[in-house]
DNA sequence: TCTGGGGTCCTAGGACCC
DNA sequence: TCTGGGGTCCTAGGACCC
């Protein structure tokens, strides 16, 4: 049977969070980012900034240039999006029981056989719509095809707002004419290589033999070019993933010679990886400094200890004997951070959404209120969209 | 023009063991 | 004195994604 996969993705969503808790900015251009006079790069804005080319991972000293003086600019306040982000997770989990979160602003659902309950694929999107805007008050692009690949083209087709279904005889109509860069794993490195051979479209990549593909892309992401452009793609969703490695990293203001900074910073991200690390029952082997030099060169040094650990004095010591024993004392550092990785075996799975709770009986979009109460108990109503309403 | 922070996955060489 | 493969682990870096 053939699947049906269902992509969302929240719009511009850390702006769109702003602008629905403070009323003032809506209508106007809004960074969220680095401080204007700042080092570092916006992370998201909203499509009235959008307007002026501005994009995310744009510097930030760019995109002021480009931006009028009424824009917002706001530091972000992860909490409070990631609190908003499980809000969406647990409403859509109404929906399927089958979603795969892949960012704070995107998931996956496999939504097969949801046809017999909820109707055809236009209904089933415009549903995950419309619990979003009830539970959150906000709007969210949603595509729906045969697999990961496709579903996530369509959603990007139409935003913001958007809803596009590719149905599988429409695939290769609809993958044709898009550049090749859609394709996932020609980035901004491997895409030129295809290019300097003229090919524009995944349509000409299509044209190529295996053969050419593994011959310039590799063994391995030659043939995974070779199925995308035929529209053959990962259609399992897998909603447990379990999470790989916690890190926490830091740029200066200014870049830092003074060994003590650097220690003190290493201390805090220590204490930030263990933290993390005991929280979701985490223990690992591979510690790994990251560390990047002035201007702009960066390197990593890792370490396997013999004992797993999320300890925070044990990190520290395990980052610290790195740094030094490499010769970049006395030279400047921009960035400095630490990562945890290596599980034991033995470490269990990060809880799910709603572990502890009773598992939800047929979960349906018609129990939306008792969902949205478990929102509200679980993440606080700042998660929520106040003055909530009803989807019809 | 200056380039965040959080991740995933892959490659490749060397060590080491059988 | 020269020389096999195969497998696993460790380490560094890079490409890519949101």
């Amino acid at each position: 049977m053939p699947r049906l996969i269902l992509h969302i993705d929240l719009d511009a969503f850390y702006a769109a969070i702003e602008q629905r808790d403070h009323p003032e900015w809506r209508g106007r251009p809004l960074v969220v980012g680095a401080a204007p006079g700042g080092r570092g790069v916006v992370a998201t804005c909203s499509y009235e900034a959008r307007r002026y080319g501005v994009r995310s991972a744009m510097p930030i000293a760019q995109a002021a240039r480009r931006l009028p003086p009424e824009t917002v600019y706001v530091r972000p306040d992860m909490a409070r999006y990631a609190a908003v982000s499980r809000a969406v997770m647990a409403v859509l989990a109404t929906l399927s029981p089958r979603v795969e979160p892949v960012s704070i602003d995107e998931a996956y659902l496999d939504v097969s056989g949801l046809e017999r309950l909820i109707g055809p694929p236009q209904v089933i999107g415009r549903r995950a719509k419309d619990v979003i805007q009830a539970a959150v008050g906000l709007t969210a692009s949603v595509g729906i095809g045969p697999n990961r690949l496709i579903a996530k083209l369509a959603s990007e087709a139409r935003k913001p707002d958007g809803l596009t279904v590719v149905a599988p005889e429409q695939v290769s109509a609809f993958l044709d004419p898009m550049p090749l860069s859609v394709l996932r794993g020609l980035g901004a490195k491997t895409a030129p290589r295809l290019t300097r051979l003229g090919l524009t479209t995944v349509g000409d990549v299509r044209a190529l033999a295996l053969e050419a593909l593994r011959r310039h892309l590799g063994a391995r992401g030659g043939t995974a070019i070779y199925q995308q452009a035929r529209g053959i793609a990962d259609d399992e969703v897998h909603p447990e993933r379990a999470r790989q490695s916690i890190s926490k990293e830091t740029t200066f203001g200014e870049d830092v010679e003074d060994p003590l900074v650097l220690r003190d910073t290493l201390r805090w991200a220590a204490q930030e990886v263990g933290f993390l690390a005991r929280h979701g029952g985490y223990k690992g082997r591979l510690v790994t400094l990251k560390i990047r030099l002035h201007p702009f060169e960066t390197h990593t040094r890792s370490r396997t200890l013999p004992v797993p650990t999320a300890s925070d004095t044990e990190l520290l010591r395990a980052a610290w004997s790195l740094y030094q024993t490499e010769p970049w004392a006395g030279r400047p550092v921009r960035l400095i951070g630490l990562g945890l990785s290596g599980w034991a075996e033995e470490t269990p799975e990060q809880p799910d959404l709603f572990a502890g709770e009773p598992p939800a009986p047929h979960p349906r979009a018609e129990r939306l209120d008792a969902t949205l109460d478990a929102i509200r108990e679980r993440f606080g109503e700042g998660a929520l969209h106040r003055g909530l309403s009803r989807p019809r």
